[in-house]
DNA sequence: TCTTGAACCTCTAGTGACTATAGGGATTAA
DNA sequence: TTAATCCCTATAGTCACTAGAGGTTCAAGA
């Protein structure tokens, strides 16, 4: 019935030291101990932490995951909130994906106008070099 | 002609902070000092700075920016070392695209899907509960 | 029952690229 | 001269893990 933790990162592909992190930061509860002090789960454990990793794997943000599994405990709540959530989440993601595309043509240009020539002359260089060019700060990308 | 590193920072857009960060990790030469031991640039600084931030702003890591500018200090070297950091940056600019857009895709029927009902049978909170869902880790997402 | 070896434990530190804070000193304009 | 603003160093914090040291427990075979 109940089993190690090694046994649980291979039911959910997440790796020993993240289940143990999870634990550290309150995102899986703390499980029972055998006596010599090591972990023991059971089947409900591995659903938690199969939701952690899909949502993880989803891009949401683990303050985010917080919310969802407290509100996914209220079932008889409205899921309005939920569904914000994930609005949300994917208007950051349709914000990250118009980021990225505008860099990759910016670099296709680039690297379409050097002529293999030498660096005096390479427009990789020149476009870098030029501080007129302006993109918005990395931060989320 | 001299100028502090507050001014240093208004031209370039980079913050006070970053810009001693940057001194720190060698990717900036430490500048001369008032006797009060204030940085003072000079115009070339901020060329330099600027070439940095555009970089890191096209998604260039600190490690690739070293090599850059390692390159760009040997004008008659060929540019095709440039080149291939470029091309390589662009591949992986389109892999993250194709991840954020497939994320994006499943997010987006899934909030779809939610009838806006309960909690107990909100789509979002059923999706992320299937373990058979898979992707890849998010690594550089 | 004993032994072996894999799996487990805690604790600390490191990653990248910054950002924030504390507790001061320098510079500049009125 | 005084006040406001800027600057200094040093340390710690961010996020979401990952790696390592050094020691303990468990399960299976002899």
């Amino acid at each position: 019935m109940e089993f190690s933790i090694g046994e649980l990162a291979r039911r959910t592909r997440v790796k020993v030291p993240t289940i143990r992190y999870y634990e550290q930061i309150g995102l899986l509860p703390s499980p029972p101990r055998t006596e010599g002090k090591q972990r023991r789960y059971e089947a409900s454990d591995a659903s938690r932490l199969n939701f952690i990793r899909h949502a993880r794997e989803l891009g949401f943000e683990v303050d985010a995951i917080r919310e969802l599994l407290a509100l996914s405990a209220k079932p008889n709540q409205p899921c309005a909130d939920i569904d914000d959530i994930a609005r949300r989440h994917i208007g950051e993601i349709d914000q990250r994906i118009a980021h990225l595309v505008s860099l990759r043509a910016e670099l296709q240009r680039t690297v379409d106008e050097c002529g293999r020539g030498r660096v005096c002359e390479c427009r990789v260089i020149e476009t870098l070099a030029d501080s007129s060019h302006y993109h918005e700060r990395l931060a989320a990308v």
